[in-house]
DNA sequence: TTAATTAAAAGACGATCGGTCATATACTCT
DNA sequence: AGAGTATATGACCGATCGTCTTTTAATTAA
């Protein structure tokens, strides 16, 4: 028997190049092809390391959402360290949106774009991304609850409500600033929701 | 010299079967061949109606903001005529709510649609995007304005914000209903929105 | 060192993409 | 009627799509 070589960083290439053009690209605008040479993966190669395109694309939902999360995280641990929840929460939506400008709003973020033209029938991709909406609420609605019991929002709505509203405009804010490419418009429709409409008066 | 046939009905069919796919599937997931089969229309003929697959989905994309406005115009002279303004916004709302349900999830709003998946380069599609949003925001616009007139609706925040808040959530909505398929979840999100949020307090 | 084993690479596959073009058709004029 | 022309048409173009089969090469066991 012969136990040959492996190449785990090729493949964590393969989906960081990936998640980087289907924000950008969505899945039909997206070759395989094309991530492959950026990451110079011989296009035979592809099928090594994933069954299927589909399967590629659902982990690299994955692993983008997990991302998403543990940056998230991270920012607490670090510069978001002495700040109150809401304080935080404005801190990562405005850093963001500056994000998205600086990529010359070209990409978008990668759930926003699959969930608009992923297939009816692509259950795999499809089952993937309702498991990562549900996984980056959750982590919100840890932040939003918080925010509550710190007396920052008002609590008259439960903290996961105000989450969902706050991810759905989000996303929405994403896919306008992406043709309108104007992050002040972006975000005044946030910070209209932390502001204002989230703010007990 | 000749004057020969006319066939405006055959454009037109194929701008309304444009719209449904493309609302449905996305600019990289439809080929303008499924298009003119649904149609029975051979190959050859779409460029004696449109000169390029970006010239059509421009246009499908002002046909598509244009209906939507006539639409809204219509509901307010026939069902909506005793209604008030905010009465009229959250018909409206749950209406296509239940629309997007009966068609199984498969479809969402093209601008919506449209906006996560087309080409950075594709400045044609863009600005047809930027203007529908223009004109529909400022019908939208309108109704916030006179619910707010109607004391309905908060006046602390001018209509205008009022609306693009509105639009950009429900773009978000839908992308996320799409995937979900739950109609539901979608309702609570607009109206915390158009019951609470919106609502002076 | 040799043979066995298996991942990686190469490239062909059929299908489809958006788009073109020569030809056939059908109409309006003289 | 017959000439002239705008439309209708489907074959066809090169490119690219996702996928698969075959070949190459690396690694280990014998």
């Amino acid at each position: 028997m012969a136990r040959p070589r492996r190449s785990e960083s090729t493949r964590e290439a393969l989906i960081a190049a990936g998640i980087v053009q289907l924000s950008a690209n969505g899945y039909h605008g997206t070759g395989i092809k094309q991530i492959l040479d950026e990451v110079k993966v011989p296009k035979g190669s592809f099928y090594n390391f994933f069954a299927s395109k589909d399967a590629f694309v659902a982990e690299l939902i994955k692993a983008y959402s997990l991302d998403l999360i543990q940056q998230i995280r991270r920012f607490f641990e670090q510069e978001g360290a002495h700040m109150n929840a809401l304080e935080r929460l404005k801190a990562i939506t405005q850093y963001s949106l500056y994000k998205y400008e600086n990529l010359a709003f070209k990409h978008s973020c990668l759930i926003a774009t699959l969930s608009a033209d992923i297939d009816e029938s692509n259950t795999l991709c499809q089952t993937a991304l309702n498991q990562s909406v549900q996984d980056c609420l959750l982590e919100f609605s840890k932040l939003f609850e918080t925010a509550q019991q710190e007396k920052s929002l008002r609590d008259d709505i439960e903290a996961l409500a105000l989450a969902k509203l706050y991810w759905t405009s989000w996303q929405g804010v994403l896919l306008r600033m992406r043709v309108s490419k104007n992050r002040q418009e972006a975000e005044e429709n946030m910070f209209l929701l932390l502001d204002t409409l989230f703010i007990k008066n």
